[in-house]
DNA sequence: AACTTGACGTGAC
DNA sequence: AGTCACGCCAAGT
């Protein structure tokens, strides 16, 4: 009703993540006020529009998700997190170093 | 206008 | 370690 799509609430979510930081697919869907899988909020994530920084969002293990699909897209956003500070080992981010977790921000 | 298909994970078993 | 269920929506046919 008075709620956004789940999808477009979670691109609200997305926007909070701060700078140099990093958020899993499962942890957003959770935070919805209709919580949905990290299967889900990936779908949801592939049409994100422009104004949200679709790059602080990685698998929980730190993979981007984004680069099995287009490696070229994988290599930007590998790109735009290390312009942010933000550490990756081997081919992964430091999930450990960076997670966000929208329930800790209780924004 | 109805139906099919494809789309950036995760944890439980 | 492999398989499976979970659940949404838009573009194409």
């Amino acid at each position: 009703m008075d709620r956004l799509s789940g999808r477009d609430e979670l691109f609200e979510v997305v926007r909070k993540i701060p700078r140099g930081r990093c958020a899993g697919y499962g942890a957003l869907g959770r935070y919805l006020a209709n919580p949905v899988s990290g299967f889900i909020a990936g779908k949801w994530m592939a049409a994100a529009p422009s104004d949200v920084p679709w790059w602080r969002v990685a698998a929980k293990d730190g993979t981007l998700v984004v680069a099995r699909r287009d490696p070229q897209l994988g290599i930007e956003q590998r790109r735009l997190l290390e312009a942010e500070g933000v550490p990756f080992v081997e081919d992964r981010v430091n999930m450990e170093a960076v997670l966000w977790d929208p329930f800790d921000e209780l924004d």
